[in-house]
RNA sequence: GCGGACGUGGCGGAACUGGGAUACGCGCAUGAUUCAGGAUCAUGUGGUCGAAAGACCUUGUGGGUUCAAUUCCCACCGUCCGCACCA
């Protein structure tokens, strides 16, 4: 008998595979369908990450049982190609990027392929090709022709070393998501799409999908709903007016001060003379802090005095009005009102420019620091006794009435930044002409394509590397047939992201982003798994564009995901993460080499469960290696024997369940370790176990483990593939036990277990249970208080 | 500070709905095979006491509910992830 060596049978079936179309989705099939999708990858010079191989293998079992099992199945891949690790890598390198990116996605792919993922490769797709990016372009133009997408000057995260303007998203912790460099502040004209408009939707919606409920809270929490009132405090002598908004208008008779943005606008007009000189040194100090500094300030809060007043609505005293850069400018209008008694931030203010702190909620003690719970109102005029909940009501109903506020809905989440100064990315399909403003391109003259230069460093200025190419900027207005000139901003990556899972259904379209009825057919995606790290960012704006496509009538659903999943990420063996600068990669190609792709497949749905980050384990590969070795000689072993016991019989179809309910569960580690059971137990006996049994362990196998098991369907002398096979359902009368092993507890303690039927009577097993040995030792001389019996499964004597 | 997840052998981890804690794998030990190493196979492997039979202890800590708790409740300690001066 030949020994397992999957060196010498992966690749004949890889190509076996694609050569005979085997995973092809069919359109409109009568069968019925399920759209899986994996999160497309980023084709970097770094080659494929073994993070990528544990999520795709993974995906890749619960597809190929799914085909088994009769469903027509849209797995499907591509390329998310467009960004800024390739650009720096042209700039650090001198290749094009355009080339880059085709070497890198020549080694994904070979990479991919050496896994024997079912992918429908017919269907690929790349987000820089102009085929596909003439639609990312022509959602933007949707976009703007209904008032989505929209030009704005506006102090934008700014990476002095990427030099480019960075979305909210792409800032983590104060410093550049790509190159961990301090943010700072610059102030351009930038495009930005009206997400905001979509924040209810967005939130309402997942009720009506299935994701991890972390995922839904994640997205809840940066979409920051709030419900306030907004007052209106009107500056003494003038009639500038600053609205605030608040979630706990109730406090509102203890405010002893207001607070500006030091980017309020109203700051240089409140600024008098004696206090001019203070305020534009602070305001300069902290336009210098970049975000990063400011939250590294221990929350110190610093501020100046503007010498102007403003009144309070509810009682018209006149409050101070403050300049504090804890303020935050683009978050409820940029002005706060200070409640030192019933506000931790506003207690600490208070404190150290020794405001008075006023109690208006009783509950606390003001010596003591700040009563934030809601209680009693006292100090507080005609409100007084109302508690809390209802003197919200009433204050903002007596606002309202008198014009002086209203009930406001705040939310965390902004606008998105749209706007990229950079060379590699989908150009913005826009006409400055200095007659008509921004002018649409017209749609047929889509796509407006990226021209190929020598030079893509960034300018510096904020302007985009495609400003300098002046032949391609200047073009005619197609509005007035004058002077204009091409928008130089290019989109950022997530453009691309945004759709691409629409375009998988109908990929060479060139008349349309894809035919309606193919979409309609195939969407929503059924099931989505992806990184936790893209909750905020990929997954939002893609909910966000969707929806966007719903209301124009191209996408058929208002939700493109019905499932959303997670996997966790694959650390390296160090425990850190896997990085060049430390040398602990692991490169999935010399584990292929080594030990095959089933193995690394296997291994990979065995390291842990699926959704957490786990230690890559080279011994652990090794163990999974030779299982699959106990496996082949296995299934060859016994393939000679002509019958199985009852035993292993039970313990197939056991496994067949098991693997059932695992696999929709995600439990893809514990699945594996019922494999290995099973095995041990088959080869403990592999005298009685034959063939029928291992061929339909092949089957069962054959999702996780594709090579192998389809080499020794062959070898079992079978002419069609095993993928042909149909997924075999449990038969329940083989899962029921006759025999099982009931425990004996006496007081709690197991003291004895018994062979009984399965279905034995309360006093048989009592019977049974006092005739034992062991059992009288323990209860001898004891009185017996109580006896519990669960069916199948125990008798607990209390004494 | 807010939101979420979690704490089980030397290690990764398992345990359905409250019913045998430590499945499966790694590692380790002993043996077989081998000139040797590797690979493979067999057996063992939570702790303490014991020659053994066995007894007792054990799921972060302390308490509670229950015939029975890794699982439920309360308090505390600790770890990880996300957000974070959001008014």
């Amino acid at each position: 008998m030949e020994a397992y060596n999957p060196v010498k049978i992966e690749k004949k079936w890889q190509e076996t595979w694609e050569k005979e179309g085997s995973f092809k989705a069919e359109d409109f099939s009568k069968k019925p369908k399920k759209y899986i999708l994996i999160e497309f990858p980023y084709p970097s010079g770094d080659g494929l990450h073994v993070g990528h191989a544990r999520s795709y293998s993974a995906l890749d079992a619960i597809v190929r049982k799914k085909r088994m099992e009769g469903y027509n199945i849209l797995f499907p891949i591509g390329w998310d190609a467009f960004g800024l690790p390739t650009e720096n890598y042209a700039i650090k390198t001198g290749i094009h990027p355009q080339k880059a990116t085709e070497e890198n996605i020549a080694v994904f792919k070979r990479q991919l392929k050496s896994l024997g993922l079912s992918f429908d490769w017919s269907r690929e797709i790349n987000t820089t090709d102009p085929k596909y990016y003439k639609w990312t372009q022509w959602i933007f133009l949707k976009l703007f022709k209904e008032g989505l997408a929209y030009q704005t000057e506006i102090p934008i995260n700014w990476c002095p070393s990427c030099k480019i303007g960075l979305a909210n998203e792409e800032v983590v912790g104060g410093a550049c998501e790509r190159c961990e460099t301090p943010v700072g502040k610059k102030t351009l004209k930038q495009w930005m799409l009206k997400i905001t408009a979509y924040a209810d939707r967005l939130i309402e919606d997942l009720e009506k999908v299935d994701y991890l409920e972390k995922i839904k809270a994640q997205q809840k929490e940066w979409i920051g709903k709030s419900y306030g009132t907004e007052a209106d405090f009107k500056v003494v002598w003038s009639n500038e007016i600053i609205k605030v908004f608040t979630t706990r208008i109730d406090t509102i008779f203890g405010v002893t001060a207001l607070v500006l943005a030091p980017e309020h606008p109203l700051v240089e007009k409140l600024t008098t003379e004696e206090n001019k000189e203070n305020l534009e040194r602070y305001i300069k100090e902290s336009r210098k802090k970049s975000d990063f500094e400011r939250e590294k300030l221990e929350k110190e809060k610093t501020g100046v005095f503007t010498g102007s007043y403003c009144f309070n609505p509810c009682n018209n005293e006149k409050v101070p009005i403050w300049v504090a850069d804890f303020v935050i400018a683009t978050y409820g209008g940029g002005a706060v009102m200070v409640v030192p008694a019933h506000d931790y931030r506003d207690y600490d203010f208070a404190k150290k420019y020794g405001l008075e702190i006023r109690e208006v909620v009783s509950g606390g003690d003001t010596l003591k620091g700040a009563f934030v719970e809601y209680g009693n109102l006292v100090n507080s005029g005609q409100f007084n006794g109302l508690s809390s909940e209802k003197a919200i009501e009433k204050i903002a109903a007596w606002l309202e009435k008198r014009k002086l506020g209203k009930k406001k809905i705040q939310y965390k989440l902004r606008d998105w930044v749209f706007s990229r100064q950079h060379y590699w990315g989908e150009p913005i399909p826009i006409i400055h002409c200095s007659e008509c403003g921004a002018v649409p391109v017209p749609e047929k003259d889509l796509p407006v394509e990226l021209p190929y230069v020598e030079k893509y460093q960034p300018t510096g200025t904020g302007e985009s590397p495609l400003a300098n190419i002046t032949n391609w900027v200047d073009v005619k207005c197609p509005k007035c047939g004058g002077k204009g000139k091409r928008e130089t901003d290019t989109m950022p990556n997530w453009a691309g992201s945004n759709w691409y899972y629409m375009r998988y259904v109908d990929p060479e379209n060139d008349n349309t982003l894809a035919d309606s009825k193919k979409l309609k057919y195939w969407l929503p995606v059924d099931w989505y798994n992806g990184g936790m790290e893209h909750t905020t960012l990929h997954l939002l704006y893609s909910r966000f564009i969707y929806k966007f496509l719903y209301d124009i009538k191209v996408a058929p659903s208002a939700e493109p995901y019905q499932r959303r999943t997670s996997h966790g990420i694959v650390l390296a063996e160090d425990g850190r993460k896997m990085s060049k600068s430390f040398g602990n990669v692991i490169n999935p190609d010399n584990i292929v080499r080594d030990f095959g792709a089933d193995t690394l497949r296997v291994y990979e749905m065995f390291m842990g469960p699926f959704d957490q980050a786990i230690a890559w384990n080279t011994q652990g590969v090794k163990g999974v290696f030779r299982f699959l070795g106990r496996a082949w000689n296995f299934v060859l072993d016994c393939s000679k024997n002509k019958k199985s016991n009852k035993e292993i019989q039970k313990a197939l179809h056991k496994l067949n369940k098991k693997i059932d309910e695992n696999l929709e569960a995600t439990k893809f580690n514990t699945t594996i370790a019922a494999f290995m059971e099973f095995v041990n137990l088959g080869l403990e006996s592999r005298s009685e176990v034959g063939r029928d049994i291992v061929e339909k362990f092949l089957i069962l196998l054959s999702p996780f483990a594709p090579h192998i098991s389809e080499e020794l369907w062959l070898q079992l002398g079978n002419s069609k593939s095993i993928f042909e096979e149909e997924w075999s359902k449990p038969d329940p009368k083989l899962l029921k036990e006759e025999v099982i092993t009931m425990i004996v507890q006496i007081n709690g303690k197991v003291r004895d277990k018994i062979e009984v039927e399965a279905d034995i009577s309360e006093e048989k097993a009592k019977e049974l249970a006092f005739s034992q040995e062991k059992v009288k030792k323990w209860t001898e001389g004891k009185e017996i208080k109580k006896v519990i019996f669960v069916p199948g499964r125990l008798i607990n004597i209390v004494i």
